[in-house]
DNA sequence: CCTTATTAGTAACCTATGTTACATTATCTT
DNA sequence: AAGATAATGTAACATAGGTTACTAATAAGG
């Protein structure tokens, strides 16, 4: 476990500093498909990722959804980090994207190791910055971007993130993370295989040249 | 300068800090509509905020934009310090939406304070949360309502930073700002006007009940 | 005061996206 | 295998919002 964390994290952390988060941090190892935060949870602790994806989403009460980001590995989750410190119930949904090991770090080491390590305090800015560029790059294609190339980037995205060039997932849960409808994206999608771009099956996508 | 600045940031941060913040940094005036940070900049330092207000504003190479938040008295600009951390070149515009006075830090200060005043830590972070908070906001806006919701919360809002039940602003101002264009806001306005919520007058726009 | 530029009003039209409804196909249960 | 369930395809229609084009009203400059 610890190689794990020092190969991940080894060029971005002091080497005790590692050593301190192996002693106190749990390892947890969670299935693709696990929900890790629920919106309303109060969360008590920083995930840093050591292998997978976990993907954030915004959940409504109407069951509604937006899909915000992905977290990788060498990265923490800015949301969670912006709860733990106000002790506000989290906002959002995290779930695992792809099987994934992570290291949960009790919250008030946080603070307390800003303090004493250099590099800790530059690792969680660059975590509160690219999270601010996430959700900036997120706002834009909902802004300006049509709806067929956020479909395609969300194609590419996903099949990148899997390891696959072939997603597994319905018209429907596409729709859901996306904001739109199915039929809508059954449309989109149709056109998309129209032109080559992909092969549609049930249940999974083939992504041909995208 | 000081009282101004110990009656503003006085229960936020330490007495010690708000002297050292007076002694480098550098208030500066200025007055309604002047740009402060354009795209492409690289930003050497960070405002902390005495009083008025700065909009945020995304801008794209076509002309085309998009407000993103407002700074208020009390607060720092977040992606001010994403960018100065980082060394990257501003993505975004600020503009003194009132007359502003604030205070300019040099950003190795901020680094500095950050491993030496508690409470210098607690202001940034709380600072980067309320961003993500804030950039959350305006996309579960732009994603979720229509443009009319978005065209009553931006009347109230711009009346409340300007402390005026009016808005000196043509409909092709409303219409960059919010990405749109001039008939369309005009259309919805008319709506309202209608709809008795407003009262429509050549460059500017009375509010009465929304 | 006359000309010009800016701002706003309005109509006609277009398109992307959403909605409803129903048919078809694949998969799962028993 | 028969029926049930879930996933997908497709057509018809509704609507928000964008575009173009033109007019009208107001302000500004000489």
């Amino acid at each position: 476990m610890l190689t794990d964390l020092q190969s991940v994290y080894g060029s971005l952390l002091e080497a005790s500093l590692l050593q301190e988060i192996n002693q106190v941090g749990t390892y947890r190892q969670i299935q693709a498909g696990t929900e890790i935060i629920r919106p309303g949870e109060y969360i008590k602790s920083i995930p840093l990722l050591i292998s997978g994806a976990i993907k954030v989403i915004r959940e409504y009460d109407d069951g509604e959804e937006l899909l915000l980001y992905y977290v990788e590995e060498g990265n923490t989750c800015s949301m969670s980090m912006a709860c733990c410190t106000e002790q506000k119930r989290s906002t959002i949904k995290a779930v695992a994207e792809v099987d994934t090991l992570l290291i949960v770090i009790p919250n008030q080491k946080l603070e307390e190791w800003i303090g004493r390590y250099p590099r800790w305090r530059s690792f969680i800015f660059a975590s509160y910055q690219n999270r601010l560029e996430e959700m900036l790059s997120s706002l834009e294609k909902v802004a300006f971007e049509r709806l067929d190339e956020r479909l395609i980037e969300y194609l590419k995205e996903k099949g990148r993130i899997n390891g696959e060039n072939s997603i597994h997932q319905t018209h429907k849960e596409i729709a859901d993370e996306l904001h739109s409808s199915r039929v809508v994206i059954s449309r989109l999608l149709k056109k998309l295989e129209n032109l080559g771009h992909i092969k549609l099956h049930r249940n999974h996508i083939e992504l041909l040249d995208l």
